[in-house]
DNA sequence: TGTACATCAGTGAACGCGCGTTCACTGATGTAC
DNA sequence: TGTACATCAGTGAACGCGCGTTCACTGATGTAC
């Protein structure tokens, strides 16, 4: 039933259910889902009743909208830690940027999922996730910016589509597909695609 | 209560009560966001009984998929009629196709969003979905082995992602968003970064 | 250290709801003669 | 043209289910004195 990780407390209070509840969120959703997501059963995964949650969020969104705004936070780090190898050249950057950005997607399934299904999260109730995905968005634009582009702006949301495009086509299972139609590796795909972006993309200046 | 076109009829068959289920979904999805969409809910904008669409559609998921393969078919309509202006150079065309295909998810949110959900459509059950898939990249990598890509399904894929990343964050509002933190136009900022990657994206040879 | 008491964080039963799907049925339509 | 009959495409009630959320409750913990 238990997904993972549920197991009999020995004490009456759990301790950390905040967090233990967005684990198990995350868990559920790597092994079965996003559609087997309910906040009953993530309630069930991390062994408590259905009513225990409403200690820690008044509602559901608000669960996941925590998942979210976590996940654009590992996602900024993520970038900034990619781009940050001294000596490395503009468009070794680029590239980085772009892996990084796919590396956390496949990594952290979980959350990104969560990140981008809005309707899930009701971000507009919760402006911390809109102010961690500005922080994300930032990395990049703060790049290309750095590189002498043009259009910092747009070179950003350039870069952002790429990695959020490939990233999606990659969980979705879109590129391991198009791998079985070419007969070919998706992990050889999806590293030649990385590595074609980082040289046929001119950022500037 | 009923979106839209919900009337009553004065037959008691419905005569295309195929079509209106897909339109009905559609138009649904458009109107009230992907978490709105449910058979029973369908069938009621449609007009007719819960059990009415069993008579069409084998179930839930099948309904789903019809409309994402019509969905891939369109856009691969599209995408050949972005392409195939005569004296185009190689980056119009470039250029042309991702904004084919941000306009297609515009002006089909509905279709767009259940394509890329397949936890929704099941396309495992259906295979119609991924052949009709495949023939929209398809159209992708053949434009860039034109143009004379060393890495012709890279490329594609590239190219794939710039498009389906650039329209899944404009359906998701996150360029809107971005525009107000640049106090932009979002149009203008879609149009830039479109242009923008006609320009700096080299396809070769 | 002990005790009274407030507060915190659980339980578990209950609520009303809409869901997907099934089924016996019936009205409308098409076909054979 | 009329009639018998098979088939098609609806109806509407019913099923069991899991959902989000509420609520009175209770066990555990922390604090003041």
């Amino acid at each position: 039933m238990e997904v993972n990780g549920a197991r009999k407390r020995e004490t009456y209070h759990h301790g950390s259910l905040r967090e233990e509840l967005i684990d198990a969120c995350v868990r559920l959703i790597e092994a079965e889902g996003i559609a087997a997501v309910s906040l009953r059963r993530v309630a069930r995964e991390a062994g408590v009743s259905p009513g225990a949650p409403y200690h820690h969020f008044p509602d559901r969104a608000a669960l996941l909208s925590a998942i979210s705004a976590r996940g654009f936070e590992m996602l900024t780090a993520d970038l900034l830690g990619a781009i940050g190898t001294p000596g490395a050249s503009g468009a070794d950057d680029v590239a980085r940027a772009v892996a990084a950005y796919v590396a956390f997607a496949r990594r952290r399934p979980g959350h990104f999922q969560i990140m981008f299904r809005p309707e899930l999260s009701e971000p507009e109730k919760h402006p911390a996730v809109q102010e961690a995905g500005d922080a994300a968005l930032q990395v990049l634009t703060d790049l290309v910016d750095r590189l002498g582009a043009a259009d910092p702006q747009a070179m950003g949301i350039t870069l952002w589509a790429l990695g959020h495009g490939l990233a999606a086509l990659t969980l979705d299972g879109q590129l391991a597909l198009k791998a079985v139609t070419w007969d070919t590796d998706p992990e050889d795909l999806l590293a030649r695609t990385v590595g074609q972006i980082g040289r046929s993309l001119d950022v500037g200046p």
